[in-house]
RNA sequence: GCCCCCAUCGUCUAGCGGCCUAGGACACUGGCCUUUCACGCCAGCAGCACGGGUUCGAAUCCCGUUGGGGGUGCCA
């Protein structure tokens, strides 16, 4: 059961495709699963995708994910002598013939070619229905049939894992291997299509396919890999989000699910989420810089700054972009306020009472989070408003939002100066807004 | 048009002829907890597309219908 080989086999065309990462994880977690090679290959027939730069983006997305390879990458654009020899080979066969400066591959009339597919059981195609297909171009170049077929058969590859919108390339190739002269089939799997809302493919034009923006937005590679691991397959004990070891220890091709899997961004933000809330806060505090560096004030913001208060928006942060705006009050010298929110809390009668009560007591206070909640907790009671009403101007004043990170722990880390310039400032907001309201 | 594939809650899935009164997760709804939000906990909503077989017994096997998808390039 050790002597399987597989592999990835992207054809560079812009950022690696989601549907192309899941396709490289299955073949990952196959190659794993059975102790054997995984290698990647990169279908560059075409010379408009062998750009460095196509190429690069495939690497970086793959090493992103931690997905590894056995051996260097093999690129069909070096390998063009062994297609021509096939061609030449067929041709001298007379499997194959010259027309209008191309070669095509004479398909049988008659007869049907099957396999048994891993995921899907018996497929057939009856032959009659298969065209005489190019396998070299009038410009001399090999075709993707011949690469794949010529490549699967010389590399030794045991185990084709790929996407199901390939499932009808499967009879040529399987014809051109035959022509090589190979005496073994490899087993195929025919991995089911992800799809979108409205259950096509995914697609470049109408859909967020790259993985690089679920990258940019602060999904953790591992929780992409949990997630995409659940599109089309699912663990026999109803656990989902698990470490990838186990996953690779419960992982079988003959377990894919063939139906197409609709990608739900809902809830592989709950996994990332899960994953996010996993980490040590320190390691959250890190993740988290690049985020805060593309903000303006984002400079100004240093690792130790930053892990201090970071722990209060852990287990409030699905992808880790939502982090600045939730830190925005720490670093920002005013708060960016929600005036929205601003109007509906301070339209409250007690709101510039609550105010001016605190910043007395504020003032005086022994400087913890306990204290400052016992304060208001104290205040709220003398206008029998609970906690919860009662921290709302407060909340406002020192974070421009009605909804945030622990009131008291926020106002712990900004400091009693901090505190109180903003509730003086909110209370002079408050006044300019007035005179408009009531004129 | 032709070829191929697919069909369990809204979504991802478990289920491989009796254990199914169909399980889990996400989403959604209600409640509890609570300094907002969130987390956590509890509860709820919700599904085997349809029709024929086969069988003592079918979500599970077979056939058909319907529906959906993919492919149909000298792209890959």
């Amino acid at each position: 059961m050790s002597n399987t080989r597989l592999r990835f086999a992207p054809a560079p065309t812009g950022s690696l495709h989601l549907g192309s990462a899941r396709t490289a994880l299955f073949n990952w977690l196959a190659a794993r699963r059975s102790g054997g090679e995984l290698i990647l290959r990169i279908e560059d027939t075409n010379a408009e995708l062998s750009k460095p730069e196509l190429i690069d983006n495939i690497y970086r997305s793959l090493d992103w994910l931690q997905i590894e390879f056995d051996g260097e990458p093999v690129r069909q654009s070096e390998r063009t002598d062994l297609y021509n020899d096939a061609v030449e080979q067929w041709l001298s066969k007379d499997l194959a013939y010259v027309d209008d400066g191309a070669v095509r591959f004479r398909v049988p009339a008659e007869g049907a070619t099957s396999w048994h597919d891993l995921v899907r059981g018996n497929v057939s195609f009856e032959n009659e229905n298969i065209e005489d297909f190019v396998v070299r171009r009038a410009d001399g170049t090999a075709t993707f049939f011949t690469a794949n077929a010529v490549d699967d058969f010389d590399l030794g590859i045991t185990h084709v894992v790929r996407g199901e919108d390939l499932i009808n390339v499967t009879p040529k190739v399987l014809m051109l291997r035959q022509a090589l002269g190979a005496s073994d089939t490899p087993e195929f799997a025919h991995l089911p299509l992800i799809v979108n809302e409205q259950r096509k493919k995914l697609s470049k034009r109408r859909d967020d396919v790259a993985l690089e923006s679920y990258r940019e937005r602060g999904v953790l590679a591992p929780a992409m890999i949990n997630y995409l691991a659940l599109l089309g397959w699912g663990p026999p004990d109803d656990i989902e989000v698990r470490p990838i070891d186990e996953i690779i220890s419960l992982f079988e091709l003959t377990d894919v699910n063939p139906s197409s899997a609709m990608f739900d961004l809902k809830k592989l933000e709950a996994i990332n989420a899960e994953y996010v809330r996993a980490m040590n806060p320190k390691d959250f505090a890190n993740a988290l810089m690049p985020w805060l560096e593309q903000e303006s004030w984002g400079v100004v913001a240093d690792v130790e700054q930053l892990a201090t208060v970071a722990p209060l928006i852990q287990e409030r942060t699905k992808v880790l972009a939502e982090g600045p705006p939730q830190l925005d009050f720490f670093f920002l010298d005013d708060p960016e306020f929600d005036e929205a929110a601003w109007t509906k809390v301070m339209s409250l009668d007690e709101a510039p009472l609550i105010l001016d009560a605190v910043k007395s007591a504020f003032t005086e206070v022994e400087w913890d989070s306990a204290a400052l909640h016992e304060t208001l907790r104290s205040i709220g009671e003398q206008y029998e408003m609970k906690l919860g009403k009662a921290q709302a101007p407060l909340r406002i004043a020192i974070t421009g939002r009605s909804v945030g990170p622990p009131l008291f722990e926020s106002m712990y880390f900004l400091g009693r100066e901090t505190v109180l310039q903003r509730i003086t400032a909110a209370q002079q907001k408050l006044d300019t807004d007035k005179p408009r309201d009531s004129a």
